[in-house]
DNA sequence: TTTTGTGCAAACTATTTGCAAACCG
DNA sequence: CGGTTTGCAAATAGTTTGCACAAAA
């Protein structure tokens, strides 16, 4: 466990968001300068291969980092990109496998909206 | 709407399968050996816009194109990539969405497995 | 003919990788 | 010391784009 990985898994596992490589990249910058955006990537990589963090792949854009690796299902602005969590509906889950021949190895379930801070704006960018 | 658009959306729309943008172009290409990458692009881009079809972004995969744009879910083959469609949840969806304070503008649900045909084998690939 | 679409090749973005030097145990 | 990890730069994969020419309306 070196200084950049904890610096990295550090800004991950700290805040709810969800960020990208890249902002995980400008943020430990602002505390070890030095650092290059390959070892960010592959310490991220490395973290989510040892399940401390989830890796989120995002349509279009840039993956973005989780710090919670259990399967849960996320709420995605369609126009910043936000992410944020949601709880689990189990129920869901066991009713759609209960009609499936084999077991799910797990999920990927992403709800989109328009968030309130963009709605508000109304503008109509990306 | 040209030969090429009418022949990249005769492939996507003609069968069940969950092509990717290179699948489709080599299915085009024995039809059209003149056709280029680009176009095939430009047009699976043209069709997603228009509600045609839809594009499913696949985790460290090229994306893949479904004949049927109306939401459903997703059951992937963790190893070979292989996509089929489920039919929807929709009471179960509608239990989340009356969870949340505003409206969902679309959704992805993927379940993964491991496929029939990839059990059988035995083998470790990716 | 005026617009729209194509083929080609170059550009782009996010991410990965090879390598020599630096670090950790 | 001896394997691991870093920083850097170059490579990659998938996809997008600029441009001159061809096809459609």
């Amino acid at each position: 466990m070196t200084r950049q990985r904890e610096l990295i898994y550090g800004i991950v596992s700290a805040a709810p968001e969800h960020r990208t490589a890249e902002e995980i990249y400008d943020l430990a910058r602002a505390q070890m300068p030095s650092l290059a955006r390959g070892t960010v990537y592959r310490n991220l990589g490395l973290l989510v291969r040892e399940g401390l963090i989830r890796k989120l792949e995002m349509p279009e854009a840039p993956a973005r980092y989780d710090r919670e690796p259990g399967p849960h299902p996320h709420l995605v602005c369609q126009r910043c990109g936000r992410v944020e969590d949601l709880a689990t509906p189990e129920a869901l889950l066991a009713s759609i496998q209960a009609d499936l021949p084999g077991p799910i190895t797990g999920y990927d379930l992403k709800l989109y909206h328009i968030c309130p801070a963009c709605r508000g704006s109304g503008k109509d960018g990306v």
